[in-house]
DNA sequence: TATGAATGAGGTTTCATTCAT
DNA sequence: AATGAATGAAACCTCATTCAT
């Protein structure tokens, strides 16, 4: 990826998230990003195709997210694994995932992008099975409510400081007896 | 408000919260609408100040709702308040919340304008008093989880059906000790 | 003419003078002048008669002007009269000449409106005969000076402090031998 | 600059001046310079930006034929330059002039930007300078008037057959004792 | 006399995109 | 790989004007 291209993408991904999507034209990004605007057609073939690469991008990190937990098997470690993933991914790219969360919810066709290629149907069955073999009596709305609370948790941490997160984490471990 | 007016308002209503704000044109609203577009602009001088006209009703409603509770002094009343009122939400204006949701979250911009005008700031104080009542250890933590999840559970029991509703309801207030 | 007409008939003036009677809107004028749009065109039908009602009025003043020096037969005070006159103007209805110049000077449209109903060229042609009487070698060439420069001094004696106003007019009258 | 530039630059120096500046569309100019309307707007940003670049090649042309006689030395050289140089103007570049003109009679806006980079200041003070130098009674109020009059003057020049502008001009001169 | 509701036509400007170089 | 010139379509908005009351 040449020098250029990859200032575009950054500087797309800063735009979208913040202005939004529909309101950031070609215009602006190539102003910002110091390329002339018909570059971003060459290299993306359109404002969707940009759009669509940084989807790609968010997805994959967050694949290299889930992809460890879907490999575990102790109930208690899963459920246990994603607040700990959670703190993780907060602390090493707050930035980026600032951005992706932003962007994310910014629309429904958006959304959809984001689902299409991402991992969270198997999230959702493991935890469904995790929560049942601890015994809870309803697995299914344990798991609808921990997934709920993970996308509003992810949001409030990446806004708050080092202490913060840890001590809100703590608050959820012991909450959800893991520790 | 003119019939006219008013056709403009939930047309806009609608689409804003289907393709998005940025997304939906004002001249699309007029068609949609059956009204020329200039009676838009006649009536609400700006796109921007047809926006606000609808957070200015959306923010309206909220507080109808947020108002009864904040009246209420025993702490369990109060969280299993919370829960009923937005069970008793999502039956009678399903339709106008579902719409004001997707529109919330839409970008920045627009969740600003509907904090300006809201008293969730005083929703907030009367919950972790009641938390802290309730002999809670940690009542800001708590406070701030009922917070998060309850926009995420507003929106799921939107697109749920009266059964699905009234168990997972349930199931909160069982969770939360209240029943 | 009731009190809104005349309203609007000032506002129009101060307005089309101000700010280009092709810049300024109808809905401006009706704001300014405290009526409603539509009463504009009830007492003078389109925005063109506005203009024509203002033009009348200035034709009006400016052959009231005009007349007295068309009666005159002695050379030196037609002369003389011209510039007497250009001060007297000049002093009692100030404002409205700044105005009626501005706007003559706009557009080649309106300029032709004012001309049409002017007593312009009559006094040209006593001008003329003035000048021949007085011996001039040219006197269709003085004539066009005069009637050049009078435009753009009384221009600028708009502009000018009583002093000014006054000692300019004086040097005028020794330059032209007639005090 | 290219061809289609250039064209739409000359059509709206044309348009602007026999419609004013508020009354042609962008659009008009468009389709008169044959090129499509953005291309407006992506060399000269606005409308006003096009106005502006008009006008400074108007201050431009100005400037050049004011610059010569700054140089002067000579009183009587001065003035009498000004009317030779008036002619010239009027003889190689009429049609630009024309329009030129007329353009700067249609608003105090355009007037004030014409004036901005202009050089007029520094004749007004040579023009005084020299009539002190030839013993004039009130060199100021000279200056005033035939800065006044160069203007009416070669407005007139302008619609005048070479005969009649040659006769004028001489008929100036020997009125100012010049030649 | 006076107004508020309403509109069709047109205004300036921005958009995403193509193409020749 | 990169750009500057160019564009059709559509964006938001304003205009002068009409009509029912």
């Amino acid at each position: 990826m040449t020098d250029k291209k990859e200032s575009i993408l950054n500087t797309a991904i800063d735009l979208f998230s913040t202005q939004g999507y529909a309101n950031t034209s070609t215009s602006r990004i190539a102003k910002e990003a110091g390329v002339s605007e018909a570059l971003i057609f060459k290299h993306f073939k359109n404002k969707e195709g940009l759009l669509d690469a940084i989807v790609a991008q968010g997805n994959e990190h967050m694949n290299a997210f889930i992809t460890p937990i879907l490999g575990m098997t102790d109930p208690k470690s899963i459920i246990e694994g994603m607040f700990d993933f959670l703190l993780l991914m907060v602390r090493e790219h707050a930035d980026f995932w600032k951005l992706q969360m932003t962007l994310k919810y910014q629309s429904p066709l958006i959304a959809a992008k984001y689902h299409a290629a991402g991992k969270f149907d198997d999230l959702r069955t493991l935890l469904e099975k995790a929560y049942k073999e601890l015994g809870y009596q309803n697995p299914k709305a344990e798991t609808n409510l921990i997934l709920m609370m993970l996308g509003s948790v992810f949001t409030y941490l990446l806004e708050a400081d080092h202490i913060e997160q840890e001590s809100f984490i703590n608050f959820l471990k012991s909450k959800y007896n893991l520790s």
